[in-house]
DNA sequence: AATGTCTATGCAAAGGTTTGCATTATGAAG
DNA sequence: CTTCATAATGCAAACCTTTGCATAGACATT
């Protein structure tokens, strides 16, 4: 018979009306008969009309999708985040595209021309470790695309954010550490050049500073990217220190757990020779053997809101909304790898 | 000047020539004269001129995309295998919608109804476990769109599968903890219904059988789904028996590693009074205490051959390609929750 | 009877690109 | 000078839907 799916031709030459009468009988407009609507709704119905989505892109100029922008997936972290993006766009009548930029600027460049080509709706985004121009997310901007930038901040970037306080993180993690008697506290830090990395690294040092404890820079070590590799590499290079640090507070918990095997390895008591404290609060933390105290992150509402702010410019189009500048507070669990107070 | 981007027939006007000549000339017709092209080309590049790929997409009558649908994303297994997926895909003209069913059905049914309706070109799935009805991904097979099943086997199904060999996994696990002297083999099974759940257990009795075990149906328990408290739950079922286990083999790492941890909370030793082992291999599994003795799979190869046969299929649309299935062979790996040979 | 009002529907354009067929122009062969 | 072949380009349809404006018909008012 016909080939190909049914369109709203199809139905229109069935009934002897015009396509136009058919869309706007599908779409309930008021100046048509109630009868006239009925017959088409029941033939589309028995027709199994499907509407071309493709057809209303074109129309339309947007491809109803939003896109999401994030490093790696395979962390829980991202992985968290965008469950909750998914689970407030779902809802919505857009579509979300997941990108991965591996951490790597370049990548993420191709991945915003490519998103810019398919005439994405609007970009969720956190941003690679390589990544400190940010052109690419002001292109997107001057051409009516709203921006989210969610978890590493861009700095200089105009946009909306969903941040952690990091500084308060870190700072409350290394005042406990004070308090709970340790005298010489390392850091192992993220990649330079994050935003994360710099406030932690801030926190960590108000909080030696406000506690009369001197900061000392050997006991500053930054991992270069996050494999188990770098992590070791760093720990290693701060247990080798004539005196070792009595407390260890890591960028992350991933980070944290490879610091913890170097330091049993060496055999060294945590957390009563070596205190290890990470950041994040992945699931296993808690499993691993002593269990880590780390700082939580509300990972999951990140993502919610993030989305959330989306879809509030997309369905606001007209309105210039202010940009939003959301900044979640993280919260400190103390479990077994530090002492107590 | 103009409003909105620059289109084919703005260059035409420009150059007085016809949208149809700008159009060969950007894909290098052979009928074109070279000063033509050139013309055509510089102006092009000079406008930055971005093809519509809406447009496009409509005369094509496909999306340019294939769609991903995974249970969840928060663990490592799913996340590795998108990861080797979209390092294939990255580099095809495709784009990807990853879509996450959260282990329901009714979700997997709407996702699958909205890929079909966005004109999807392809997909790739892992079934939830709630799935025991594959005619959602028939009627996509119907309508021309290839169907790449992963990891998850969907019985009766006829498509392209990549599985691996949770059978032989499983009863190489379990032959080990009998050849360590473990008497009393548990299985903490995965939730029922799904594929690998079944293969892993026939491995496991098969392995008992064949080596003149008795199968002890209390020493058989399944978790209903992949949470903590659901494993916790099967876990104390196990130990509460009159004469408790020596040895638990898991469904997954996960299960495992909550299993391990009521474990120890009973005052149980690990692996002299209970060995443990896992399925998957996941990346902390190495970290904890002691460390997790697992069979391994090759999640990221998975995911690349699977996209790889995706594509294979979207590049050959007139070829009648037969199904393919792939089974990976997974691999013992001993740690130290498990007791010597 | 002429004019006006209202309701229900049709017409056609628009969105941007590709492509089979038609057309023009050019030069060569007869 | 025709005729033909060839090369280069244009025309228009097709993909499917929405929507502003036009129009037809019915009925009412003067």
């Amino acid at each position: 018979m016909k080939k190909g799916r049914v369109t709203i031709k199809d139905i229109a030459r069935e009934l002897n009306i015009a396509p136009s009468t058919v869309s706007r009988a599908l779409n309930d407009h008021p100046a048509l008969k109630k009868e006239t609507k009925d017959a088409v709704k029941a033939l589309a119905e028995a027709l199994d009309y499907q509407p071309n989505l493709l057809a209303l892109n074109l129309l339309q100029k947007k491809s109803n999708t939003i896109g999401v922008i994030v490093p790696e997936i395979t962390g829980h972290f991202f992985s968290a985040i965008i469950t909750g993006i998914q689970d407030v766009i779902v809802d919505s009548e857009y579509n979300i595209m997941i990108c991965l930029s591996n951490e790597s600027y370049e990548e993420e460049l191709t991945i915003v021309k490519r998103l810019s080509k398919i005439q994405i709706d609007g970009v969720l985004v956190a941003p690679s470790s390589e990544t400190k121009n940010f052109d690419h997310f002001r292109r997107l901007q001057k051409s009516g695309i709203p921006v989210v930038v969610f978890d590493r901040d861009c700095p200089g970037l105009e946009a909306d954010k969903v941040l952690v306080d990091d500084y308060f993180g870190a700072f409350q993690a290394v005042e406990y550490l004070i308090g709970t008697g340790c005298k010489n506290i390392a850091h192992l830090g993220g990649p330079l050049n994050l935003s994360t990395t710099e406030q932690r690294l801030q926190g960590y040092m108000d909080a030696l500073e406000k506690n009369k404890v001197p900061v000392n820079r050997d006991y500053i070590v930054h991992v270069p990217g996050f494999s188990h590799k770098d992590a070791v590499k760093a720990t290693k290079k701060l247990l080798e220190l004539q005196k070792h640090p009595d407390a260890i507070f890591a960028y992350n918990d991933k980070i944290a757990i490879s610091a913890m095997h170097i330091v049993k390895k060496m055999g060294l008591q945590i957390p009563d020779e070596v205190s290890v404290l990470g950041f994040d609060d992945e699931p296993h933390s808690s499993f691993i053997t002593p269990s880590l105290s780390t700082v939580w992150q509300p990972v999951y509402s990140m993502g919610m809101l993030s989305a959330r702010i989306l879809l509030s410019h997309l369905n606001n189009k007209n309105n210039i909304l202010d940009f939003r500048k959301e900044v979640f507070k993280p919260e400190l669990v103390i479990r077994a790898s530090s002492k107590e107070k």
